[in-house]
DNA sequence: CCGTCGATGACAGTCACTGACATCGACTCT
DNA sequence: AGAGTCGATGTCAGTGACTGTCATCGACGG
């Protein structure tokens, strides 16, 4: 039987990541110390790195959790589509994971644009996707350079979405930014 | 006058360049500490910081020169030409800059390819190259949107067929491949 | 009641990176 | 020639990220 509580306070990953992003936004990344987040959630330096392989990951935890969501969507769309259609499928399924998140997404994001390590660690999730995304579109028959280029494209959409989905208001949703940059992408490459 | 040699032996920075080149590849990035390779250098761990921001830096010393080749094809560009059709100028200048040094791109994408921190830095260094881009579309008159896909669609163009020219033989140069990659992705996002 | 297990603490150690100051050949000015 | 400045380097002490190792102790199964 699980109890309530047993010798420590439950999620002490919650608890750290909650902290991390409390203090990165306070006193900026560079000017937190582990050990400093480690005491607000109770815990010590030691058990942070138990939870996260470094410093920059306490913010990336919902990373693997986007990459799946995107590669289902694109595992279940119809056989028939273009590759293109088909990342714009996990397009549309990323953007419903983001609407209720928003508060959330818009402070972790201003952490991240404030400093160069963190920017590294973000692009390094989306190429993460990318290469994922890629190879499902490869399981799905599509050519090797055209299921890159797909993928490629796809993020690069997402993130110029996502990047006004922030600085927009609340007025705009993600899903319908995505579909404007998909347009736009669309218009850009015809028109060679 | 500039004597041969002064006090110290001349070019400290390529020296450096070299040795950690040269040590990433015989022991790997991770098990080589930057005191390692000053001394191959003949000098000490400070300067290399004096040189070189951090270790993964002394491997990127030609991101800006490539960002300033890139930059100068884009402006160049006659003003009636198509956004995507300017990228690809700075696309094939860029091919150019690399024809010469295929060994050296080999070795050094190996050790890149090789380590997760090295490929974060490649990926800011091509977003800044990305960001660079739009920036100068920007000034030719293109809108903001379409500059910034534009530049991600060019630079995930040059990602793909770079990496296709290091896994090819010598027999194809890094120009037809950009080509090929640049009609591969107008197929692709043509198709919608 | 006993033994195992899993999450955590405690602690020492390595290494990337920084700040402050010393050194010394080159170069300039007179 | 001598004095003073300058720039590239050396030296050294320090911080903080990250790791390996062992100890602790409640939970849980027997």
């Amino acid at each position: 039987m699980m109890r309530a509580m047993g010798r420590w306070e439950p999620d002490a990953r919650g608890r750290l990541a909650k902290a991390a992003l409390e203090l990165y936004g306070e006193r900026g990344y560079e000017q937190t110390t582990v050990a400093e987040i480690a005491k607000r959630a109770g815990l010590t330096e030691r058990t942070f790195f138990r939870h996260y392989a470094d410093k920059r990951e306490v913010l990336f935890a919902g990373a693997v959790e986007l990459e799946n969501l995107f590669v289902a969507a694109v595992t279940d769309a119809p056989g028939s589509e273009a590759p293109l259609d088909v990342v714009a499928r996990g397009l549309y399924a990323a953007a419903e994971m983001f609407t209720d998140r928003r508060e959330f997404a818009c402070r972790r994001q201003a952490v991240i644009m404030g400093n160069a390590e963190l920017r590294e660690r973000e692009l390094i999730k989306l190429a993460s996707l990318s290469a994922a995304l890629a190879d499902t579109l490869r399981r799905r028959g599509v050519a090797e350079s055209t299921a890159s280029l797909a993928a490629e494209a796809g993020v690069a959409v997402f993130k110029i979405a996502f990047e006004r989905w922030i600085a927009a208001g609340e007025e705009r949703t993600l899903a319908e930014l995505t579909r404007e940059s998909l347009d736009e992408l669309r218009a850009v490459t015809s028109a060679g």
